[in-house]
DNA sequence: CGTACGTATGAACAGATCCTCAGATAACAA
DNA sequence: TTGTTATCTGAGGATCTGTTCATACGTACG
């Protein structure tokens, strides 16, 4: 008992497939709470190598080393600035930034709701 | 050999703990290709009952079933809008909502770069 | 009442995911 | 050179996810 018409009108306004598994790979690299604290760290440092990633995000080096391959590999993160022995990554993909911020907005919402935690007037 | 002062003034800075494994389940319920289409198809269609839902996505009752009691459980969907025994549900997170289009930008970002698809000015 | 339909739910299985461990590579130091 | 450090990479394995199948529930219509 399927509206046709109605499921067809949707159909053809529907982003293509190629766009929906890439905006679903996307959602699902972020998705890792391992992985998101990684971009957070990212977002409020600028550049950071592999050694200072792991301890700011409380991971082991080489899961660290394997999340951040998986961001390069979606451009996600830029290819490192070796220096040294060191290998500095940032941040790349402005989408991704805005994806960060959003979800950061919506986790302080409820702050941004009751500023009485501020010092309001009194 | 980690920056001590750095990792320590990131980590002052970041969010909360559950407020970083709550934005990543969202972003993770987004990161199913099968979900994802659904929140689209919700996009575009405001509400719908999940039989259409399912033709519209391209996948079984069951599973639309399953993906929407998940998306529920998350407030991204609403309660359902019973009517005879139809349940229709519709998009409840402003949040989302502004993931699921900052998304679509994306994926039609490249296509907003190169306008000469459109009839440009010849 | 009983049947048909739309939806909801649980179990179970296949596939994906993410971590740890171990080893490899490259840059630096002595 | 040899040894040490920072990072990378692959394999193994425990855990999670998402689908299908079967079934149950509630509503509508005879």
């Amino acid at each position: 008992m399927v509206d046709r018409e109605k499921v067809e009108a949707v159909r053809r306004a529907m982003p293509s497939e190629p766009d929906i598994t890439e905006a679903a790979d996307v959602f699902a690299l972020l998705g890792d709470p391992n992985r998101l604290r990684l971009l957070m760290v990212l977002l409020e440092a600028g550049e950071m190598c592999v050694c200072d990633l792991a301890a700011s995000a409380g991971m082991s080096e080489s899961s660290t080393s394997h999340a951040v391959r998986w961001l390069r590999a979606h451009r996600i993160v830029s290819a490192p600035r070796k220096q040294g022995r060191l290998s500095y990554y940032r941040l790349e993909d402005a989408h991704v930034r805005m994806l960060l911020d959003l979800a950061l907005a919506h986790t302080q919402h409820t702050v941004a709701m009751h500023p009485e935690h501020a010092d309001a007037d009194a």
